[in-house]
DNA sequence: TTGACTTGATTTCATATGAGACGATTTATG
DNA sequence: CATAAATCGTCTCATATGAAATCAAGTCAA
């Protein structure tokens, strides 16, 4: 049973290496870290939301996501105001500066993202993309959470 | 730009879904972390091995591997002893109870590798090996490492 | 041989993580 | 209503991590 055949293995050190690769990235061009990077993804992406709704689209630990808005806004990249309706949540909204930061995120992100592809064929980019689908709903089943409901 | 098809993202909630089940299950059988169980499983591979080559065959930092080490000695899964040459290096081996643990853990990793790759055709599982290697090495090559000489 | 440098393993220190406790709310139930 | 239960975000605490310092031992060069 060689280590190096194993399949989780495999997929943990080639996660680390490109985490790692992409970590170093942010952190000297933003001074992001990982957590503070997805939340500045998402956020950006819609107009404004819900920390709730950050963490589902992030799957990120909520304590992890936490820090992370306290951060992006301690640096003055994200805004946090009370829901109107409910006063525990907060909405999450980029500031004009988070989103100056966004717009050269975004293109990093896709250069970064092209750059890996390219050691791959089209069809292995898309191979890939429906293998890591069926391996994490395996995943999740086998942590025995329920399969999806018909 | 999505974050749930940004592939650097989606690789490492995979990785890190597989990592928690595996992690769960070592802890749960055999009361081990992911750390030890590689060194058991590199250790136990072969009959006796030095710190620094299993450094190399697991790719875990070397802080990581000395405690995994100091940790299944405590619990009397390994032996070490000073090399006899080199009076700062150590040779590890697995002591009896050590080996009737790799006894174990051997069918149990093959078994969840086999569920795991169930989820997949063996076409499936044959291209997931070889883009991992891919992206891998392109991954480290982006890095900085140096492209692997001729 | 001696002193400078390298290397193996551990320790120190600063940082990241998540489980569980917590205070502040909101919702459900009598 | 009122009060029990659930939920939101944060904090506390215990644990994991790796960079850099450290100590011991080995190698190299003069």
């Amino acid at each position: 049973m060689a280590l190096h055949e194993f399949l989780p293995y495999r997929i943990s050190v080639v996660a680390e290496a490109v985490s790692n690769l992409f970590a170093a990235r942010y952190q000297e061009r933003f001074g992001l870290t990982i957590p503070e990077w997805r939340v500045m993804a998402v956020v950006g992406e819609n107009t404004s939301q819900t920390t709730q709704q950050v963490i589902e689209r992030t799957g990120m630990d909520r304590v992890r996501v936490s820090r992370a808005v306290i951060r992006l806004a301690d640096k003055g990249l994200l805004d946090r105001m009370v829901h109107h309706r409910d006063h525990r949540a907060q909405i999450l909204q980029l500031t004009r500066s988070g989103q100056a930061v966004y717009q050269q995120i975004v293109p990093l992100a896709r250069e970064m993202q092209a750059a890996l592809a390219s050691a791959l064929t089209a069809a292995e980019v898309a191979q890939l993309d429906g293998i890591l689908t069926k391996i994490g709903q395996r995943a999740l089943e086998m942590s025995g959470v329920a399969p999806a409901p018909r």
